[in-house]
DNA sequence: CGAGAATCGTTGGGAGTCCCAACGGTAGGG
DNA sequence: CCCTACCGTTGGGACTCCCAACGATTCTCG
């Protein structure tokens, strides 16, 4: 359709930009009607996943800056869909973990996010998907 | 290895960030050697391929914001890279054409990017890479 | 036990990405 | 001739990603 540009469409780095940006929007789109970001969905789906979980292995875990993940905290509590409670056993911690507001919020979240996913995937088969996300996995860095 | 995170994990969205984010670091870094920004190389590709062309197409066809391309094409501009000439058959345009030292350097960006997606795409092999990007096209929305 | 290194949450700063609205100037269609 | 549409430009703003430093706390090792 339009002019090919062989160049660049032939670097992986900038296509996987591309389908990055385009998957975000549509995400952020689908996320915007329960109010949420990107970052609250992941952070909050991290802290179901990890229980009551430090902040710094939060953001370690989700690849998430320590600077950054005070602020999405500071929105999630002030929403009431996390606690931060003091580590006794280590008071420079803080022991974050869901509330029950915060587990219906992420299950409405989810839900938004596959719908975005099944969007962002229509183009593709479902083995193709699989296959995709197979290479996904090696290629993000996210293992090991 | 780290904790699973498999909600979050599943989410083909997420994993297109987070190799997209790798993807743009290891060729930022690349690029930075050369003194260009991604951008800065996605331009001089696109123009070096659609020869003398006006900044809204050239924007169009990179998906690039026209108030993005003024800085991009001002910073290109004054490295004497490019040159934009008034277009006399229509005088709102703006014919972008690429200097000698515009096809020098991007080369050299070539080069770059070309050593950074080898190190992205380490993990797959010959034959999974081409198989990977058939897939990734048809997801980033870059036909059609 | 005590001094130094390391980690915790927090604050501050900054570059890069992506998108929208509006302006004067120019071209094309009715 | 007038209205619409496109051009390049300017301005603004939200989001992503990363680095440096701080006081408080914990750990390590002599």
């Amino acid at each position: 359709m339009s002019a090919p540009l062989p160049a660049i469409r032939a670097l992986p780095s900038w296509l996987l930009g591309r389908a990055a940006a385009r998957g975000r929007a549509l995400v952020a789109e689908a996320l915007a009607a329960e109010g949420m970001k990107m970052w609250h969905h992941v952070v909050l789906s991290a802290v179901a996943d990890l229980g009551p979980v430090a902040q710094a292995e939060l953001g370690r875990s989700i690849g998430l800056d320590p600077k950054d993940l005070v602020g999405v905290l500071n929105d999630l509590q002030t929403s009431g869909l996390v606690v931060r409670a003091p580590d006794p056993g280590d008071r420079r911690k803080n022991a974050v973990s869901l509330t029950a507001e915060g587990e219906r919020v992420l299950r409405s979240c989810e839900t938004a996010a596959l719908e975005a996913n099944d969007v962002l995937m229509a183009p593709l088969s479902a083995s193709e998907r699989e296959q995709f996300m197979g290479l996904l996995i090696r290629i993000s860095g996210t293992d090991g």
